[in-house]
DNA sequence: GTATATTTCAAACGTTCGTTTCAAATAACT
DNA sequence: AGTTATTTGAAACGAACGTTTGAAATATAC
């Protein structure tokens, strides 16, 4: 060990780390199926057998790549929610407000070097679509209690918008946030035009949040059962 | 031949599409790299070697499974946006109207049961966020056309909105409505409550439309270079 | 310093993958 | 009819997969 460069030392706890940042990478640029344990050792420069002794399996290293960091970041939004309601004292929350938080936080993960979240998000977006039971597991978990408190904070701010047309405004207001996160660029690829300033992170948010503030206010329509008379009438 | 019973002959073109539909469900269900072709074969009650003979590659069946349902799916948003304008005799359209017309398209491919789209929306909403260069191209080829001719719509319906911002607002739109289709029911999965009727597709779009016109339609800020002293001012 | 526990390593395990082969069966054509 | 072209079938190909093994190396404890 002595005849060896300080550079060259290794911290015990090394490995895990650098498995977990690899495995991140490479399940955001070809997906959990496609990546293989050997591509993934070998990019943190770690043994195959590494992956099983630290993490037990395939499926236990995916869990703890989405895990790491989906749990801070859930229980950012849960914080900040519970201390921006608290700091209004009384009055209700604007939907602008709640999702500034909502948003907010996903990008100062993306700004922390620390938390190194920027490959992190776009695995995000493309975990959402994911087929596997498990990854839906794993997200079911994360999600359901922060989902539950943004929907009861967003009932107070939108009074007028009766609960199961909230849960679908919220279900489209998902959609439209991790499909950004995923940074697809599916416009970018779509059509013949590019997205300015896709790394300013604040002017996205505000993008993003005043389009979303404006879907969730969205005058509600007709009753669904009186849809088809509503249709005809036209 | 003449021994068997007439059910049990074999349409020639019947073995392709046995593998289209076997393969669009299970690459909806699995992903494209988690479905093998064995999978797919066994499905289909095909000969193993029936996909490289008929399609070359597994990769040349995935752009076949994708292109079959999509270029139909986009030509028909391309022709009935045409409709809708040629009939408006020079008046703009509106919003919603162009909405309409597309999310309207994507489910008359799901009620026509010759079209068989119901398996096909959940796949493409997939798709869209999948990481493979391959799938990325033959969205992008498909998609190219058909989102430059709903921008030009839309700008002239939403003339307060600059371009830059409308196509950022067209990004949100597009991961709302592929979420949406996905039918991941995230927000199922996610807290403690249903999304309501989920498969009348006339109240999903009626929804999905109010909201995204809304999103569309919203306020635009001050421009992203002042965003600063904006921001403090409060 | 010796003993114990933890971590790394090269090699191999059995499986499954996409693809190819080539003969048999079927269809199409004259 | 007989001949040709197309399609199906069973079997095998090499490659890559996740995982396991057991010995060597390293760290920790006494």
């Amino acid at each position: 060990m002595a005849s060896l460069h300080p550079s060259e030392t290794v911290n015990p706890q090394d490995t895990k780390l650098r498995i977990l940042e690899a495995a991140e990478r490479l399940f955001m640029e070809r997906g959990f199926a496609a990546t293989s344990l050997r591509e993934i050792t070998a990019t943190a420069r770690v043994n195959l057998a590494a992956v099983n002794y630290h993490f037990g399996s395939k499926e236990a290293l995916i869990d703890a790549v989405l895990t790491r960091r989906l749990q801070p970041l859930n229980q950012l939004r849960l914080d900040e929610l519970n201390a921006l309601e608290a700091a209004s004292r009384g009055h209700p929350l604007s939907v602008e407000a709640i999702l500034n938080v909502y948003v907010g936080a996903a990008f100062k993960l993306d700004d922390n070097p620390r938390a190194g979240g920027s490959v992190f998000l776009r695995l995000l977006g493309r975990a959402y679509t994911e087929p596997t039971e498990q990854v839906r597991q794993i997200l079911q978990r994360q999600y359901t209690a922060m989902a539950d408190r943004y929907k009861q904070a967003l009932t107070a701010a939108l009074p007028h918008v009766p609960g199961d047309e909230l849960v679908w405004r919220m279900q489209f207001m998902f959609g439209a946030i991790s499909y950004t996160m995923a940074g697809t660029d599916v416009m970018q690829l779509i059509a013949t035009c590019e997205l300015a300033g896709s790394n300013d992170h604040a002017a996205v948010t505000r993008r993003l949040v005043a389009f979303l503030a404006a879907g969730l206010q969205a005058p509600v329509g007709v009753p669904v059962s009186q849809s088809r008379k509503t249709q005809r009438a036209k």
